[in-house]
DNA sequence: AAGCTGTATTCTCATACAAGAATATAGCTC
DNA sequence: GAGCTATATTCTTGTATGAGAATACAGCTT
């Protein structure tokens, strides 16, 4: 049943959000942290749950990950995600989303074709050597 | 953020289909358990988590207990059942739902104002002692 | 190749359920 | 009030998932 895959993915507020920030375009992950304000960890967890049930695509660019809604959505996710906007067009915490998308404009307009552009936020890394399955291209 | 509790509730199969059940008007549960199939614990608990959510209503009307959607469904609630419905229209499992639904017709007339009718199922039930709260009036 | 930046995965712990068995209750009916 | 019917709740077990810490990588850049 494809619907309750759906309707599980839209069970979480973080996913949500994702979902509702990726309406008007692509976006990069490191957006999705500025924005959203969560820690590393959890947007891309949240990003390999939708991945992993085709709610989202995404696409290496450099050193980026940029993550889109599918270019051909099923019916039921088409249906489903106008719905989301409409339940949350006047929901201030995913209004407020969208704002700070907004202000992010300008850097999104050479992301549409490019990479990123500034956006610094928390979270580091660190580096080692192992193998395993990648997400992206 | 009452979405969310929405989509948790919607995350189920059994539960879709019990929304989907009482659309077109109020059922009673033991027609959840003949038109679903499901033994009665099932429906009777998955019945208490969407009434705990606010998903639905219930009246008790002597040994029988009719659920039925709010009387006012929040504006979220209506657009996501609108979706539902709209999602599922022509899923056969749901089809056959509504099919066996109709076939119950004529005990709805009487069971709109009344009890139920007819309708045998599985699962027997015991008793005993004890007290604590209850769910219906 | 070394180091850095951006992102993903693994591990661990805690909690939310889902399902079924057993049992509890309420409201009849006799 | 005893027994019955319709429905609900408790207990138990297994699994999914959420969050965070630590770590793994990929693709720059130098």
């Amino acid at each position: 049943m494809e619907l309750v895959k759906i309707y599980q993915s839209l069970q979480d507020l973080t996913r949500l959000r994702v979902l509702h920030l990726l309406m008007p375009g692509p976006l990069c992950v490191c957006h999705f942290q500025t924005i959203l304000g969560e820690p590393q960890v959890k947007i891309s967890k949240h990003l390999a749950y939708l991945r992993a049930r085709g709610l989202v695509q995404c696409r290496r660019q450099g050193n980026w990950v940029i993550y889109m809604l599918p270019a051909k959505p099923s019916p039921a996710l088409q249906v489903n995600l106008a719905c989301l906007e409409k339940c949350v067009d006047d929901v201030p915490l995913f209004m407020r989303d969208r704002a700070r998308l907004t202000k992010l404009a300008p850097f999104l307009v050479a992301r549409g074709l490019g990479g990123c552009g500034p956006a610094r936020l928390r979270g580091g890394a660190t580096g080692s050597v192992l193998g395993r399955r990648r997400a992206c291209g």
